[in-house]
RNA sequence: GCCGGCAUAGCUCAGCUGGUAGAGCACCUGAUUUGUAAUCAGGGGGUCACGGGUUCGAGUCCUGUUGCCGGCACCA
């Protein structure tokens, strides 16, 4: 006999060899209907497979997360199924799920296309309907490198060669005429699956994510536990859309890209910059009270400075190169470049040139922690796949700065960073941060003893700060560990932003020392630190965060005074703005000859956070009428009260602190 | 950089199997002076991304280049 407990802590007793599925029949014929799946002490198992001896059940069902991750990695092998079925010229490698659903990756010489998923799609229902039960097979590792041989698969072959241990056994699940190799669990049967599938898009994919392999296709799909969320899924999609940055940043008048006349560097309008300089304006608050200097520094440098940093050698396809020499005038006259002339780079980081301030007169170890910030303006060279908007560009600027501290220093600015960090991400109405901590790499310099105080002082500082922490093992640079702190976009890609890097390398390469209080000279340890990231990349997330509707303090346009009509009205609007922009608010008139419904909708929809509107009434009483962004009711209020208020839901978050 | 897709007015798009371009919005002008999400009328505006080819004739077909989009690789 085997007993079993169940999720609620009661225990029943079932014979030799019965399944979960005998556990959720037991319990009620509609919970066995439901069951996709189950844990079983823990482990995810198909629910057939007898189980093992006692055991804690739980029946997993299209309810569970568990349960929506076996629809998804079914649906995957449906597709596959689908497409060998339909296209006997491909070869199935891999079909893994992901967030909101799964992809395959496939080896075909003839390009598949999105015309073709319609096809696809209708075949993996007609698989659904067939109900193939999905059975689990053991085999031996080389019976199934042969198997898949035999069949044509060599990249499964060649999973199996690479992955599985020699002599360990394999599972194949076979649903029908067609089986796939997996670790599983899947669904009893292909008719489980939900129809709640659809194919979303074509890409290419590297065979094991390595650039120097063959290219396959990889089809994307989304898949749901019901028809309901899947409409429901591709609803969010279309809202993201509405919310990308590229899109608003030409509706709102913020930037325009224009790849012909400078691909990947950003073409700030009056709108857009107003909201970078209040962020800058912002950020120079905070940094000049937390004890930082700025500073900076050049844009092109010598290439023998590179050189020394020693960014020359391994980062030089990524820079922009200038050579130093002055070209023939005449107009027509092809630039010759004289082979003699020196080169320069534009900085592409800012570390290099920060050292050089270190460097420059004598620091004395009284002068640590020295914090020198810059918002450092810099190039780099990126692939052209990778530029996408203004989140990855080729021109950008950090909110760079690097504190030179001694060793016993680095916990304490490390706390003080995160602590920063996090009340800044707080500020611009970020809750949710991933950090990363990047640990020690195989090949590394500095001895363990180091890179255990390097890394235990890096968590202490994350978690001096309140913010959860993933590690990422082996993933830290060669002189130090570091955190990454991520900020998400509208449809949900992961972009870093924030920062914190320890190097003990380039201060060491470029000779920077300070005097100890003994006298003798020593290296000061570097902290490469970053809150925003780029300016360019943190504003692009802010436009998917806010939808274009930016709080108050940082919205372009704050107030825009809409008259009714060009008479007394009009001549009060003008008034009323230049009171509003003398309490330092950011205003706008439209005395235009215009319905004041259409000026309402029009700065509606550019997202002005308030509208004064004024017409005869309000000029004779001198008051305003007050429409708020996102409520359609209006406030009455006189303009002296107006002043006070707007100006006060106007004020930046931090001088709202310390008023 | 790689795979695939796309490129028509400032924007969003239409333009059938080749017969030298069209709508809405925006813009300009006029009328209207308006009470909380589009007042009416008129007008101007395009080397159909760029280069080559096929053809009597190319926005449309072929080809090369560039750029953009979706992924992959990269991201100090």
């Amino acid at each position: 006999m085997i007993n079993v407990t169940l999720p609620d802590g009661s225990k029943r007793e079932f014979a030799d060899g019965a399944s979960p599925l005998d556990v959720a029949e037991s319990i009620s014929k509609s919970l066995a209907k439901k069951a996709l799946a189950a844990r079983v002490n823990g482990e995810l198992r198909d629910l057939k497979r007898p189980l093992d001896g006692d055991a804690t059940v739980a029946i997993v069902t299209d309810k569970d997360a568990d349960g929506l991750e076996l629809i998804r990695h079914d649906a995957a092998h449906v597709l596959a199924q689908a497409v060998q079925a339909l296209y006997p010229d491909t070869q199935v490698t891999i079909g893994p799920v992901i967030d909101d659903g799964f992809y395959y990756d496939f080896a075909r010489k003839v390009p598949f296309s999105t015309d073709d998923f319609e096809k696809i799609e209708a075949k993996m229902r007609e698989i659904v309907d067939a109900d193939y039960p999905i059975v689990r097979e053991v085999w031996e590792k080389d019976a199934a490198i042969a198997e898949f041989k035999r069949i044509g698969e060599d990249y499964k072959a060649q999973i199996i060669d690479d992955i599985i241990p020699p002599g360990e056994a394999i599972t194949l699940y076979r649903q029908g005429d067609w089986f796939d190799l997996c670790r599983g669990p899947h669904l009893p049967s292909t008719g489980k699956l939900p129809k709640a599938f659809k194919l979303m898009k074509m890409a290419g994919a590297y065979w094991r994510g390595d650039s120097k392999n063959e290219m396959l296709q990889r089809m994307y799909g989304t898949a749901w536990a019901s028809e309901k969320d899947l409409k429901e899924h591709l609803h969010r999609l279309e809202e993201a859309e509405k919310r990308d940055h590229r899109k608003l940043g030409a509706q709102l008048d913020l930037f325009h890209l224009d790849g012909m006349a400078a691909a990947g560097s950003v073409f700030w309008h009056p709108n857009g910059f107003q909201i970078w300089r209040q962020i800058e304006a912002y950020m120079r608050r905070r940094l000049d009270v937390s004890g930082y200097q700025e500073i900076k520094t050049p844009q092109l440098m010598d290439s023998a400075q590179w050189e020394k940093s020693g960014h020359w050698g391994k980062y030089r396809e990524n820079m922009f190169i200038v050579p130093d020499f002055i070209p023939e005038g005449d107009e027509g006259v092809e630039i010759s470049v004289p082979e003699d002339a020196k080169l320069m780079a534009l900085k592409p980081m800012n570390c290099p040139a920060h050292v050089e301030v270190f460097k420059s007169g004598q620091k004395s170890y009284r002068d640590l922690p020295l914090r020198l910030a810059e918002f450092g303006c810099c190039h780099r060279n990126e692939p052209h796949g990778a530029i996408h908007g203004i989140m990855r560009v080729r021109q950008f600027t950090q909110d760079d700065a690097h504190i030179f501290c001694r060793e016993d220093q680095i916990v304490e600015e490390s706390i003080r960073f995160c602590r920063l960090l996090e009340s800044v991400y707080r500020d611009f109405g970020f809750e949710k941060i991933a950090v990363k901590l990047s640990t020690r790499p195989d090949v590394r310099a500095g001895d363990d003893a180091t890179w255990d105080r390097a890394e235990s002082g890096l968590k202490a500082a994350v978690d001096a700060a309140g913010l959860p922490c993933e590690f990422l093992p082996g993933e830290g640079a060669f002189y130090g560990p570091k955190l990454e702190f991520q900020l998400t976009d509208a449809i949900g890609r992961v972009w870093q932003c924030g920062t914190l890097q320890l190097d003990y390398v380039l201060p060491e390469r470029l000779g920077a020392e300070y005097t100890a209080s003994d006298g003798s000279k020593q290296r000061p340890v570097m902290l490469h630190r970053a809150i925003l990231g780029s300016m360019e990349r943190f504003i692009g997330i802010l436009i998917e965060e806010f939808a274009g509707a930016f709080p108050m303090w940082l919205a372009p346009v704050q107030v825009v005074v809409a008259a009714i009509s060009d008479d007394a009205a009009g001549q009060y609007a003008d008034e009323v703005a230049a009171e509003l922009r003398k309490a330092g608010l950011r205003v706008e008139v439209d005395r235009r000859n215009e319905t004041i419904n259409y000026k309402v909708r029009e700065h509606s929809l550019a997202k002005v956070p308030v509208i004064a509107v004024v017409g005869a009434r309000e000029a004779e009483e001198r008051k305003l009428a007050l429409r708020r962004l996102g409520s359609n009711g209006q406030q009455i209020i006189s303009l002296d009260e107006a002043l006070v208020s707007l100006a006060d839901d106007a004020l930046p978050p931090d001088l709202k602190r310390a008023r």
